[in-house]
DNA sequence: TCTGAGGATTGATTTGGGTCAAGGCTGATC
DNA sequence: GATCAGCCTTGACCCAAATCAATCCTCAGA
């Protein structure tokens, strides 16, 4: 993907390249002309920390290419991961000076930039964009809480398969394919990020897996490739009992 | 508190006598006018359920008086807290037709409601009220991942230590006092909705409340007023090394 | 003053997942 | 094709928190 052709912000509208829910159909593209006009490029290395947790963020700024993850930290070194940026995502916090949490790039990561005034100078002029960003922040909000129910109510066996069928789906709505029946699709995390991001140690994560390969709800290719035979059971395993609309 | 000098909407302007975080510089006065003419009110009892989830919900609200909080159910009925609501906090989804939480009061409530189509409208003619609510939604969101780090990561003695500080912090702000040194407060919570919040069982949440007092971090004035002697000591048992500040 | 109910405490026991430790893959590099 | 590093798996053991169970407050209402 060439810059020209890359969405300019996760507030990019019109038609949408990347993620359905990008998607806006209430702004117009005056908007997105002055947006071009102040935005920047970074770019950073796998493995690099974009932003460091209680540092002075001067910037928003979207995915364009690449992962990142933010992260909380303890200070003995306990970690939990608590969101994954995916391309046309946003990440910064418009009105606050420090950043809250760690970004960390797990891919080579292309990140398009604003400088965090004009960015805030132009939500008081150009509204649609703020109404944009409100809907991305309320669909991350309902996202956090569930996985709020996942971490503090849910086994082992069914966090690992609530991951599994987040990717899944996420995997499939990408592809266009159905949400259902046999699936399969690449794990985009190591074992100890899913352990990061569900609370577990990468121990427990890699027996679970174990386990649900064991009792044919997963299949697995090498250590990464996953097939679902049955979307279904494994949304049982999940716990999960509804229909997960909006995590897509 | 009469309905006249209620705060008519989280979203209030000018002065706040709830809660500081609700105090925005940048409204004027003609969108709290036409506010004024959409609000309805509604009241609950202690115990009833606002919303449940999956519900189609046709407004969305702030709270004027009580408490209530939002959790998540598993169909074997686990359940999390994910969220409080306090007096000036907001609730609803703009742009999406159910709720993804029940919303439950636990003391009597008083809700200030607008019916959702208008409100939207409303965001969409004054830009104010919409940056307002994406302050606010940026806050709980940074917030939930705070409290991801809890749930994932943090002992059972941390996570008490955490809430009780949190409580005491947030009561701190309310009576403008400092937030240090000796400390005390009315706990709004009963040792249940304690374990629903923290992701434990009320057993545990009694044996480290318990722990607490023995090691002196806490004092206890029957089951619901404690003493903090000395704050920082219980910021230690809490685990955190930031600050704090955005939570208040 | 008694009674009952809801909340809280405390103890005994079990267990899910953490911790520690020893290898096993696999693919990049020489 | 040997080596090494990063990632993953598996086993043995342990411990924090869950579970099961018995009491205890305390306060509202009879």
């Amino acid at each position: 993907m060439s810059l020209q052709d890359a969405p300019s912000l996760s507030l990019h509208c019109g038609d949408c390249p990347i993620r359905h829910r990008a998607v806006c159909s209430r702004c117009g593209s005056d908007e997105l002309a002055r947006l071009e006009e102040l935005k920047y490029y970074r770019s950073y290395e796998a493995g690099q920390t974009v932003i460091w947790s209680g540092d002075r963020m001067d910037f928003v700024a979207s995915v364009v290419s690449g992962i990142a993850t933010l992260t909380q930290t303890m200070e003995d070194g306990r970690t939990q991961m608590v969101g994954l940026l995916l391309p046309s995502d946003f990440v910064g916090r418009p009105g606050r000076e420090t950043a809250a949490y760690n970004v960390i790039a797990t891919t080579d990561l292309l990140m398009c930039c604003f400088r965090k005034r004009p960015f805030e100078e132009m939500l008081v002029s150009t509204p649609n964009v703020g109404h944009r960003l409100l809907e991305m922040t309320l669909d991350e909000l309902d996202a956090a809480r569930e996985w709020m129910l996942l971490l503090g109510r849910k086994t082992a066996r069914e966090k690992i398969a609530s991951l599994l069928a987040i990717i899944a789906r996420r995997d499939a709505s990408l592809k266009l394919r159905p949400m259902q029946g046999r699936m399969s699709f690449d794990l985009p995390l190591t074992r100890e990020a899913m352990a990061d991001y569900l609370g577990l140690t990468l121990e427990t994560v890699s027996r679970q897996v174990s386990a649900l390969k064991r009792d044919g709800i997963i299949e697995l290719e090498g250590k990464r490739h996953v097939t679902v035979p049955d979307f279904d059971r494994l949304l049982d395993e999940a716990g999960d009992d509804y229909d997960g609309g909006y995590l897509n």
